[in-house]
DNA sequence: GGTTTGTATATTGTCGACATTTAGGCAAAG
DNA sequence: CTTTGCCTAAATGTCGACAATATACAAACC
């Protein structure tokens, strides 16, 4: 009853908001990775529009905390290292954690059997090696989770918090994901949530996350790009 | 040695930055409630700017979910209604049980004294019962105790669902404050603290929490306003 | 009388241009 | 050879204006 697809977006989004999200999409699909600079110009030249909705993009994705604004200099895809990067992954666990919580009295046999079906998916895909599409589909089953907690609030923050995990090292933000334990931890999380046990699931997704970031700084570095001084 | 207040303020603060923190105030003071239209020009006009800073500032907004913007007709200051609000009082006592968990081992004799001294300010403001008052001291005390706890993206997160909170009615979002069961949970928070016991810390603190939407709840809700259609 | 159509006004979305500032190169002075 | 100063180019911050859309009101029609 609604094509929704050719006009309705025109109606609905405006050139700032497609561009955020394009913006967005580069940052996601390590196009852009952390320390490059949004030249205003070039991006409002590639998207065949004027400099004032990239600048308005720029403002939003400022706020979404994913570039740093510095008067008179550009913008700047954000840096999170090392200080940063401990406190992102202890939000996320805790709130993972209270999703966990907050979904497991809600796990129906429906929910139950669509969650062993993303175990089974994820566990394809990792045994292929395809980081490319393990990457995503990782990211989309914890947001699942989210979701299906019922909370749009702590999802909205959550997601928030997923953004800004794309400005880690990338090279580092690969690494661990698709390895035994962490396919195991995911068996674990359903496990818990299958029989509803709030304490539990809270639980297996906070250690989740924490060892999500164990797996993280004990994969080497990779090596600096150019770091814009200051 | 650093004067920092006349030139470095130009040099570092950009019209959209000002016009954004303006508005801010605004809905902090309740200049601006719920549902109010922001007319471009009239603020362009207010400030004495163009429409293109205020555009920007308020994009910052929508991403900050301040304000929503809806194309081709204006931007409006979000309302927080009754599933959201549950929502938000969910997510923010997870924040500051988290807050409780990291700051309880971190607590040294000055810092409880400090936390003691706010307690003391907090009851002093109370007994008078200027609402005024209480009211902003008592989001400085725990936004203070999210800065002690020594994660700066967490206190970022945390801010970003208080300032939604604002978005509430206002006259029940003030209701309940400064109440002896309040005082009384404040002191069991410190008191937690003070033992540096983590889990006994961060129960408090989302106690707390969960008791102030319970306080909030059961306060008859203002008469609605204006409520732009759609 | 109620509904619809048409018009006028106001507001938003977007654009192009100007002023200001920064970054870098080059030359002159030390 | 280093440093200082100036100058040029590029990029950002801001502005005013135009086009497109939505709202309000009035007229016309059933």
């Amino acid at each position: 009853m609604e094509p929704l697809t050719p006009l309705k977006i025109l109606q609905t989004r405006s050139v700032a908001d497609l561009v955020r999200e394009e913006i967005i999409g580069l940052i996601k699909q390590g196009a852009l990775v952390a320390g490059d600079k949004l030249n205003e110009v070039d991006y409002a030249q590639r998207f065949g529009v004027s400099r004032a909705p990239v600048r308005e993009a720029l403002r939003a994705l400022e706020a979404a905390g994913l570039v740093r604004l510095e008067k008179n200099r550009g913008v700047f895809v954000r840096e999170i290292a090392e200080p940063e990067a401990r406190e992102l992954y202890e939000l996320r666990a805790t709130l993972d954690e209270m999703a966990g919580r907050l979904l497991a009295p809600k796990v129906t046999p429906a929910i139950a059997a669509e969650l062993h079906e993303w175990l089974e998916r994820l566990a394809g895909v990792a045994a292929t090696g395809d980081m490319a599409r393990y990457f995503p589909l990782n990211i989309a089953f914890h947001d699942r989770l989210l979701v299906l907690a019922g909370n749009a609030t702590l999802t909205e923050f959550y997601r928030q918090a997923m953004d800004r995990m794309h400005l880690l090292r990338r090279r580092n933000f690969n690494e661990g994901l698709g390895t035994p334990a962490s396919q195991k931890e995911h068996r674990e999380i359903v496990a818990a949530l299958t029989t509803r046990d709030p304490a539990a699931s809270a639980a297996a997704m906070r250690q989740h996350v924490l060892n999500g970031y164990a797996r993280l700084v004990q994969h080497p570095p990779a090596a600096g790009r150019r770091a814009p001084r200051r």
